[in-house]
DNA sequence: CAAACGAATGTAACCGGTTACATCCGTAAA
DNA sequence: TTTACGGATGTAACCGGTTACATTCGTTTG
């Protein structure tokens, strides 16, 4: 292997003066800088960058701890992280969790080995202080977050949003809105269904907990839930779904069970994946900036890595209320 | 930072048993051992891995290349790499190309450079040799793989799923099957291309160019095509879309037009996407063992890595045909 | 009892960069 | 002419592990 003693050799210069053309060009004269190039190439000298890295103790390496890689939201929440990581020359690591706190735990601790150098976690089903010691640990939780930890943020202003749909729903007639909610140890379901209470307040519209139903944000729970409120009597003429595979399972039960969408029940959905638009009717749902989360989560992260951020913000990213055949 | 010169000081042996405590620890005295573990924690000692691997020059990371993380099929197979990948000590670092040669060619760069060990390659739109140089680099081409090359491959029998799948849809009474095909470029559109004209070809039916459109495994370019394939007369009875995707992007279509599917027309699919089983109609489409995709391309890249297996093999993984409502 | 052996441990070099500090040299100032 | 200064370059230590080789010491064998 070449290392760049090889190529001091080559051009005649010493090693310092090698690393120093490549870290920092502008303290080294011209005409040492060609001949050190020239060797570069002659040797075809490759920097170790583990060698490099291990020197600076820092991977350049981002940890993404994701539930559930599959999930299309994820995704693009991913495609932004990657490629604002990209620019600011770190490389992303993966870590499915697949919820598991214990695989959490695990992967927190490559930040302490040096092989990450932050963390960005999406979802939180649990206060991350619970499960690992936090004192200067650099992170971000994106997505879905705990309002009390004082972890940074960024997180969609899903009360208000929950609240936009249900409005829209309120607007179109509806006043028996069923929900299909994740589950509730998810903040997210807290703040969704605060929100669908606050609609429903306002517009003087009783909260009726018999048409709240259960889902874990699978198309399979979207399914079955329908599957229990359309049993019983006075059901839904809507149904606010807390996300979108829901909502697609739910419309499937209801064509099963004979019913149709949305005459006889309207569907909203949540997060505005891609299939959304592509369902039988398309799905009114809330849009999400998913690589902007994504993006923002990254520049947070190095901010912080760097030390130029204090570590408690709170960022809060806009929805789109977007209007499609499923409520009419 | 504490490191294990502290911690042989500590426990008052040097650091060379303090390293072999942790490496086998078999070969320290149980005495010694109990010594240096009393130390580590004393100290609260991590091991450095950046150290580590620098010292090994051994990154313990494999690159997974996609074109675009948010293809659920693709986020399968990742799915796979990452659990594989853990269980044999190696992280996953992610490279989303956006089918861009020249990110590729950087990422490949990392191999270089040490930062990985290793590539998975999802989906080759042009054989990588023309790309980098590939003497020595370690790497695996999985899912989408050109014949001629010799990197190691694991792909699905995508003639014979593409062939059982158009048997399916003869034996269904249909002798106008239409296609919906990937990008020219794609070895999955040749061979898939392939397998259907073989079953036409068996069932003696001809070969229709007509009834060929082109697609880029977008739900949008299953819509697209739909409307130019029905446009014409003399329409097809049955649609073979090379992905669900587009498949879905086509049910809408047909839809659109005032058509009904399965009656009027067919659709038949490629991949078993979570969502194809939860789209109206239910999409008849082939299963591919997306997870194990994964699973296999981790542990022939690791045998690579470690020289245990010849650089060469091919491997092929099995489909199924999963009938659904919309092939009746 | 001396020699041989092997298990346990220690010493120090090494991996490939970065960088503090030393050195050298040419030019400007005194 | 001497001194001071600053830009360019070199020397060598350092990061935190691993490991070849040396050393120590207790035990077995001739």
């Amino acid at each position: 292997m070449t290392n760049i003693r090889t190529v001091a050799k080559v051009a005649g210069v010493s090693i310092a003066t090698v690393s120093r053309t490549l870290s920092s060009p502008d303290v080294v004269s011209t005409k040492t800088r060609n001949k050190v190039q020239e060797a570069i190439k002659e040797a075809g000298y490759k920097p170790n960058l583990l060698a490099r890295n291990f020197r600076a103790k820092k991977s350049y390496a981002l940890l993404v701890l994701v539930p559930d890689i599959a999930n299309p939201f994820f995704s693009r929440v991913i495609s932004g992280i990657q490629e604002t990581a990209q620019t600011k020359g770190y490389s992303v690591l993966l870590g499915n969790t697949r919820g598991d706190i214990e695989r959490e735990r695990e992967y927190v601790q490559m930040v302490d080995s040096l092989q990450a150098d932050g963390v960005i976690q999406l979802s939180a089903r649990y206060p991350l202080e619970t499960v690992v010691p936090l004192d200067e640990l650099p992170i971000v939780n994106i997505c879905e977050c705990f309002d009390l930890t004082d972890i940074p943020q960024i997180v969609l202003d899903n009360q208000g949003a929950a609240k936009a749909m249900v409005n829209h729903l309120i607007e179109r007639g509806h006043r028996h809105i069923g929900v299909i909610k994740g589950p509730d140890q998810s903040p997210l379901t807290q703040s969704r269904l605060d929100g669908y209470r606050a609609a429903l307040s306002e517009a003087n519209i009783d909260y009726d907990e018999m048409i709240i139903a259960d889902g874990d944000f699978t198309m399979r729970s979207g399914f079955d839930a329908v599957e229990k409120l359309l049993a019983r009597r006075n059901r839904p003429s809507a149904l606010f779904c807390f996300n979108d595979e829901m909502a697609i399972g739910a419309i499937k039960a209801i064509k099963a069970l004979g019913f149709k969408s949305p005459e006889d029940i309207a569907v909203a959905g949540f997060d505005d994946i891609a299939y959304a638009n592509y369902c039988d009717p398309p799905l009114t749902t809330i849009a999400q900036p998913a690589e902007q989360f994504g993006q923002q989560a990254v520049e947070t992260l190095c901010d912080i890595i760097d030390g130029k951020a204090c570590s408690t913000t709170k960022s809060i990213l806009p929805f789109e209320l977007i209007i499609r055949d499923s409520t009419e």
